[in-house]
DNA sequence: CTTCCTGCAAAGAGTTTGCATCAAA
DNA sequence: TTTGATGCAAACTCTTTGCAGGAAG
């Protein structure tokens, strides 16, 4: 499921440090922040710090190879492949569900039309109830 | 245009800062951070501190009557109106438009099959490069 | 009067930055 | 070697909080 290889972008070296943190994205079911990318590399035994993520996540938000993005009562950026960034949040347990085929395409043309923009990109967060939690009352 | 009339929330006290802060919100064309509030305050003469005004745009917020945003590349919140919430972002002069008539309901139905999420809200985000950026190359 | 609200200053949290050291190429 | 990358600690920015004084009801 959306194990696309990400390989780091030209012009820059390769540390291990740096496949570290693709690698955990690649994995990740939903976009992520730095906290959460700094204890998950812990839990696997590589010793990195915060100040090295945040600089390799500038970077490659720059690149375009992740998307950052925040999320509804959080103060903290989240970062995710740019297939993972649009998404619908549980209010109530928190659960995140990717949207796949965003049908933001349709509304594009109409945007376009509309405002004269050329649109570069979008990023979509609906908040609702998931499924378990309307059960649960 | 969107010149909605808003009151403060059952339960609160009627103050100054309360009812300036709202009206500010109303006149805004488009989601302004809590610094951009203060400014707009200080320029029409009216004094209030940073915090009541943080106070009372997180009230406002769990109240239901302001919706909280976060831009691109931007680390500050954002607030706006609920009908204010939905935007073109470009990425060149950073002028903000607001999307009327979202286009989301359509897609909402599909979400609520595929997902069984009961949607309560959204947020659309939407970068690109306005008519007259495009002009100037 | 009573309770809520505000302002101020200090504290917090997340993120960024300077600098010396380390490692990729 | 040369130059970019990392780690650490300090700095920064935005936001939150404690507390005393002030205003709303």
């Amino acid at each position: 499921m959306g194990e696309q290889k990400l390989s780091i972008p030209k012009g820059y070296r390769k540390t291990k440090q740096r496949e570290a943190i693709l690698k955990v994205l690649e994995r990740a079911e939903y976009p992520i922040n730095a906290e959460q990318i700094f204890m998950e590399l812990k839990n696997n035994g590589i010793d990195i710090s915060l100040s090295t993520i945040y600089r390799n996540l500038e970077m490659l938000t720059k690149e375009g190879l992740v998307v950052k993005s925040y999320m509804m009562n959080e103060d903290k950026a989240r970062f995710a492949l740019p297939d993972k960034k649009n998404y619908l949040v549980c209010e109530k347990c928190g659960k995140i569900v990717i949207i796949d085929n965003c049908p933001f395409d349709k509304f594009k043309e109409e945007l376009i039309e509309v405002h004269g923009f050329d649109i570069t990109g979008h990023s979509i967060e609906v908040y609702g109830v998931c499924p378990e939690c309307q059960k649960k009352g």
